[in-house]
RNA sequence: GGGGACGUAGCUCAGUUGGUUAGAGCGCUGCCCUGUCACGGCAGAGGUCGCGGGUUCGAGCCCCGUCGUCCCCGCCA
């Protein structure tokens, strides 16, 4: 039988009560997290947001209460009345918040009773991620996705207000928008009233914001969702938050100054102190330093061993001497036997055309002077790791062999990147031994334990890092054409303008990303405000007037009407979180996630729709058999 | 589109070379219990071994297909 709320009102939240609210009269509400039944006596445990309080159901001091205490189950939402009392030093729980306390019933309410779950929030998460996903409800309850939400909306709140108070006001842009040249698929919505004609969902509000700036808005930021139609990765959603800001007449400087400023913030909000500014590092160094242009800096980088061989040593190990040759280092790794070794060469990337030893004593046999000055040169301790990454030259890979001057040709890039991606896979199987991970982890659990005002220092954990001077153009050999390695309206840098026809090689792209532990947080750049370049660089992409016209007509005739040189970046809220939070998948700090088949398992989505629904939107649905 | 891992009770898992009636812990149900807090004690229920097909005297186990979840490549500037 259940009870009534009636005008019982809430006094308290279960995980706040202390030893200071003993002797008050309360009334907790929340879900029976567990029970145990004494016979005589019987204790509850209270869940709500905020913590886990005990309530006792005493037989002789409520009969009532007691009756209702046998019959409620796990997740029965009640109500308690009754008096905070002082646990007796044999009874109190060190390990409970609340421990020193517990609550003497009087009265005990069944608000409604709850069907028995898969899986039970009292206890830790169950590896089946199926069940979670559709029972999200259940799964929310938990403690800690109650931490990592509560960690969202702080962050957020303290990114909101960081913003506001650097002078950015916060302005929704639409959802139902047109195709934005963000280069992702489209999710598209069928237009009723139009027939055959589709809006599309925002891959970001990259054109409104910057519509925003022609518009006099000086300076505009929204914690936007974003929508893109690409296959999902633990870090990867459809749809996505960002931290979406443009500001008028900036230098890439006041960019940098407003995102170090709000992610501090946010980091602080988290318990963490991140110091700025951010160190920063070109494109081409981090594909030499670190093979990706998401460097994680945790770890020691690639070294440069080319200078530890003679022409002969390479002619006989095999190793193409025109390309690099890098020593990778991962510390306290210890020795490895050949075994552990083989277990490892599945990770390294074959496709690259880079080949690698990691077998140093044969090396060291072989070439004893070589050996021992590349483990001299990458710095190399006792017990550290090293395997040295060069080109093959028995694999030719489909790549320009054509050498750019000053920029790193497709060969040496994918070299480095054999050792980029190598260099992660191994740091990620090693992580217990080399311990720089750990520090992470560790800040994040210290980091919930504390509080904004007295942020614990991140200097160690966390790594922010720009990557500056992308290249403007890549070279496509399919189409032997230069394409834009992002999208048509970062500007170049100033300098290099005139080189956009005659040398689109040379042509920097005034733009950034920012990295943090070898995930990319977001990306951004000085936009073009000229008409005149606009069109240059159009014409530099072999897009013709019309298709220009045609796609985003409305934003060159904004152009037109008096465009401030502007620019932004675009931060990802929930990678931001995930990191804090120390979480390993997206997931785990969004409420209502899909699974990486894009399904949500709870809301049951996507369904067919009705012929009706289809009809009056003028849609017809052709399956393939 | 491709590669890999996993799929046995509500959950976490075990299941020997293919062999009789598929097990454990937790959870759940009933009874008992006045100081537990992962309460305890006794008793009990609970299985289309993801699904379909094949091999075999016999399949949870072998083979083929398929579905689902996860990770990765492609893709996502």
């Amino acid at each position: 039988m259940l009870d009534f709320l009636g005008s019982l009102e809430r006094t308290h939240h279960c995980g706040d009560l202390r030893a200071a609210n003993a002797g008050q009269q309360v009334v907790l509400m929340g879900w029976v997290n567990r029970r145990r039944d004494h016979g005589n006596l019987i204790f509850l445990d209270l869940r709500d947001r905020s913590g886990i309080a005990q309530i006792v159901l005493d037989k002789e001091l409520t009969p009532d209460g007691h009756l209702k205490g046998e019959q409620v189950r796990p997740e029965y939402v009640v109500a308690a009345v009754g008096k905070v009392r002082l646990r007796g030093a044999d009874a109190t729980n060190p390990k409970m918040a609340t421990g020193e306390i517990e609550i003497e019933a009087t009265q005990l309410l069944v608000l409604n009773d709850a069907r028995l779950a898969p899986f039970s929030p009292a206890e830790e998460a169950i590896q089946n991620e199926e069940v979670r996903l559709k029972y999200r409800y259940v799964d929310l309850r938990r403690p800690e996705m109650q931490r990592n939400f509560r960690l969202r909306h702080d962050i957020t709140l303290a990114i909101r207000e960081s913003l506001s108070n650097q002078g950015f006001l916060e302005i929704e842009t639409p959802i139902l928008t047109k195709s934005t040249p963000e280069g992702a698929r489209d999710f598209l919505v069928p237009s009723r009233v139009h027939p055959g004609e589709f809006y599309a969902l925002p891959q970001s509000p990259q054109i409104f914001k910057q519509i925003l700036m022609i518009s006099g808005c000086d300076r505009y930021f929204q914690i936007a969702r974003c929508f893109r139609d690409e296959d999902l990765r633990a870090d990867r959603q459809l749809e996505f938050t960002q931290v979406d800001l443009e500001m008028s007449f900036p230098r890439r400087e006041d960019v940098f100054a407003v995102v170090e400023q709000f992610l501090a913030a946010g980091f602080k909000a988290a318990g963490v102190t991140l110091p700025t500014p951010f160190p920063r590092i070109t494109y081409d160094d981090s594909m030499r330093q670190f093979g990706t242009d998401k460097p994680d800096l945790r770890l020691p980088g690639l070294t440069d061993v080319r200078p530890a061989f003679t022409d002969e040593n390479l002619a006989t190990l095999q190793i193409d001497p025109a390309l690099p040759v890098v020593a990778l280092r991962i510390p306290k790794v210890g020795e490895l036997s050949r075994k552990e070794r083989e277990d490892n060469w599945p990770l390294f990337d074959q496709k690259k055309g880079a080949k690698f030893i990691d077998d140093f004593k044969r090396l060291a046999k072989g070439f004893p002077e070589a050996a021992a000055k590349v483990r001299e040169l990458a710095g190399a301790a006792e017990g550290d790791f090293v395997i040295i990454v060069a080109g093959d030259p028995a694999h030719h890979v489909k790549a320009s062999d054509t050498k750019f001057e000053g920029r790193l040709s497709e060969r040496e890039i994918n070299v480095y990147a054999a050792a980029g991606n190598f260099r992660t896979e191994l740091s990620k199987k090693y992580a217990e031994r080399h311990g720089a991970f750990g520090v992470t982890e560790q800040t994040v659990v210290d980091a919930h334990e504390r509080n904004a005002q007295d942020p614990m220092d991140g200097s160690t954990a966390f790594h922010p890092i720009w990557i500056v001077d992308f290249p403007m153009f890549e070279y496509d050999l399919a189409s032997a054409k230069w394409v834009p390695a992002h999208h048509p309206f970062t500007s170049p840098y100033e300098a290099d303008m005139a080189n956009l026809v005659s040398d689109p090689a040379s042509v920097r792209a005034n733009c950034y990303d920012l990295a943090m532990n070898g995930m990319e947080l977001g990306s951004g750049s000085i936009r073009i405000h000229r008409k005149d370049v606009q069109q240059q660089i159009f014409k530099s992409l072999g897009i013709s007037d019309e298709e220009a016209h045609a796609r985003f007509g409305f934003f060159l005739d904004a152009l037109e009407y008096g465009t401030p040189p502007h620019g932004g970046i675009a931060l990802g809220l929930d990678r931001i979180v995930m990191l804090l939070a120390g979480a390993p998948s997206l997931r785990e700090v969004i409420a209502f996630p899909k699974t990486a088949k894009a399904i949500d398992l709870m809301a049951d989505a996507p369904t067919s729709v009705s012929e009706h629904q289809l009809k009056e939107l003028h849609i017809r649905v052709a399956l393939k058999s």
